[in-house]
DNA sequence: CCATAACGCGGGTATATACCCCTATTGAAC
DNA sequence: GTTCAATAGGGGTATATACCCGCGTTATGG
């Protein structure tokens, strides 16, 4: 009767992994949630504000405010297109940089996932998003 | 070469998630964070914050804060104990109707997910904490 | 007993996230 | 062309989460 809580199983995993990405992405500054947003602006090379938060399936306040800190950081620019009401974002060279200089501890974060956890539970993982 | 961030996955699968789960407790005023921790609560009798950040693998000051907002709905009270610095946690009557209140609410989203997800993604969800 | 170590917790700061409402701008319909 | 709807974004508020630091309290060693 007291089938565990799917959700508490999901966010404690999703806490936990998110710490493990975090630490290695520590050491260039850079948190999970941030290296996201900036692969994808560097996959598309400008989005506004609303094509990023489809895109990362966030709400747009979210992105807002979360580009806010990137801008911040000098990891993105905001640069106006000819519609009044968009601004698109894009990398600055410091955040180029930082996005690669990123991407090693990323894949070795991927590889310390993939080392705890047997491959049919990346699968399921997989499945997972696309059934939620 | 483009294998899915893990991390990516289970933070969406968990927010995803979380957003359902919101959404049935909402009708009783709850957040799934917060009948997780009533849950916790209810289950011990009195809990301190350390007791409780450790039952819920969380920080003790996140603990801290959302047993704030907990008490600021006066759905939980502290009551001192014999140490000066510990303070315990309890339901308060208004807490403990609550969560019975939530219960069905719990259930229900525990069913939508059941009904979304195969058996074999369920249990692999469940394996997932223990792996990490 | 007293000095010191260990513990418990609050507060500061930062980030991530979502909901709502408001404003400005643009596009569409007539 | 002017009105009106749709779109884009900002800001307010609330919650969840973590790290660090400091302060008070208790327990421990000598």
């Amino acid at each position: 009767m007291d089938s565990p809580c799917y959700c508490d199983l999901l966010r404690t995993a999703a806490r936990k992994t998110t710490a493990i990405y975090d630490r290695h992405l520590a050491e260039v500054g850079l948190t999970l949630a941030q290296y996201k947003l900036l692969k994808k602006i560097e996959r598309a090379g400008e989005l506004s504000i609303s094509e990023l938060a489809a895109a990362c399936d966030l709400d747009r306040s979210t992105i807002g405010r979360n580009a806010q800190v990137l801008e911040k950081h000098d990891l993105v620019a905001e640069c106006s297109c000819g519609d009044g009401r968009r601004s698109m974002l894009k990398l600055t060279e410091t955040g180029r940089q930082r996005f690669a200089a990123a991407a090693p501890h990323w894949r070795a974060a991927q590889a310390e996932i993939e080392a705890v956890l047997a491959p049919d539970q990346i699968v399921a993982l997989t499945t997972l998003s696309d059934a939620l």
